[in-house]
DNA sequence: GCATTAATAGAACGAACGTACTATTATTGG
DNA sequence: CCAATAATAGTACGTTCGTTCTATTAATGC
């Protein structure tokens, strides 16, 4: 007796399956590989009838990245949110993180790859990825604060150092295990979020 | 009255010419931008005389790297190892790569890309790449070793998480400066560094 | 159920891709 | 200086690229 999802039509359907080919194309070998020939094949479809959903090459790639930030919210952030507000939250983002890169389903995170490829690339896929990546960080920070109005963090914190220190162990955990294959990378990231922790106490 | 270098032969610098236009090309749009096309336009000269200086894409791609980490090497890491041993070395080698950001004349960090690309990609260009950033680890990791011997450090410190932690102090600087654009990426990441500093001894 | 619209396929385009093969021009060592 | 070799250009190949246009099939609303 679930609350019935608006019928989706065919066409919807249709991209629906295509952003999913697409998501674990650009995981792995970027979005510059979202060809429209491999990903029509892949979706099982006609390259003119695949591309007819987006219209253009770069509209397909901003589609994309949306699409992962999409999952990622519903994976790791939305989730995390249900944290009691204050210390408990700031752990839950950081620890669905780590879930998200261990069990998403994805070998690679489409957004870590954005970040490879157009950090410096002008273009809209920059200004999409600054947007969405601006508004993550937003989140960290404010999560941030609300640990100070909670007494849990000392109040002359500053809340952007936390979110810039806390990417950074993002960063190179996803290095650590990605390139390294580091067993120990998740117990390095503990480690260090925990000595960012106690910094702020 | 220098010491007067081994004369290079003209396919030498042909070569180190093209390198020079692949570096570039590499670190703002990405290893697999690098296309035969381009760059023998870019480096004025023909499609078939250039691709004979390297045999296949791959190889040049592998060149690409090697010759940026040769740089990277040549800029920041070799000047850093004068400092003496200890934790003067440990800041000079952490400075010297916001140099080599800030200043090497590249509008972004070939190394940097290469992560962002081969990172989940096997084949020769990740194999070139586990390898540079292996020792790349290591020599990190041999200098923390020193600054426990001086006894800067205390002696139960984990070198490998002082690294693990120190390069995501570096990539999330990379990230404020090219991605958000952020003035106090720097001082922010000298936070973060005297932090971990302090936290060694 | 029929007209309308949405969804998909097919074929073709000019361009760029990586690579091979053959010429031609520069450089070099004896 | 001349023969040997290295360096570069030219041309052509089969593929794939993104995109457009036209046709055909499927879904939809009245």
């Amino acid at each position: 007796m679930t609350i019935s999802a608006a019928k989706l039509s065919k066409g919807e359907v249709t991209r629906t399956t295509i952003l999913d080919a697409a998501v674990n194309i650009a995981a792995v070998d970027g979005f510059d590989a979202l060809t429209i020939g491999r990903l029509a094949e892949q979706a099982g479809m006609s390259k003119s009838g695949l591309f007819a959903h987006f219209g253009s090459k770069t509209d397909l790639q901003i589609a994309t990245l949306d699409e992962a930030v999409r999952r990622y919210n519903q994976f790791a952030f939305l989730p995390a949110l249900k944290a009691p507000r204050g210390l408990k939250r700031l752990v839950a983002l950081f620890e669905n993180w780590l879930l998200w890169v261990e069990r998403s389903n994805l070998k690679a995170c489409p957004m870590m790859s954005a970040l490879g490829e157009f950090d410096d690339r002008p273009g809209p896929m920059r200004d999409a990825l600054h947007q969405h990546m601006q508004h993550m960080n937003d989140e960290v920070t404010r999560s941030v604060q609300m640990t100070i109005d909670t007494g849990e963090f000392a109040a002359e914190i500053d809340c952007e150092q936390f979110a810039f220190e806390l990417f950074g162990i993002i960063a190179t955990n996803y290095r650590a295990r990605n390139l390294f294959h580091d067993k120990l990378a998740n117990q390095r990231a503990r480690k260090a979020f925990d000595r960012l922790i106690k910094a702020c106490q």
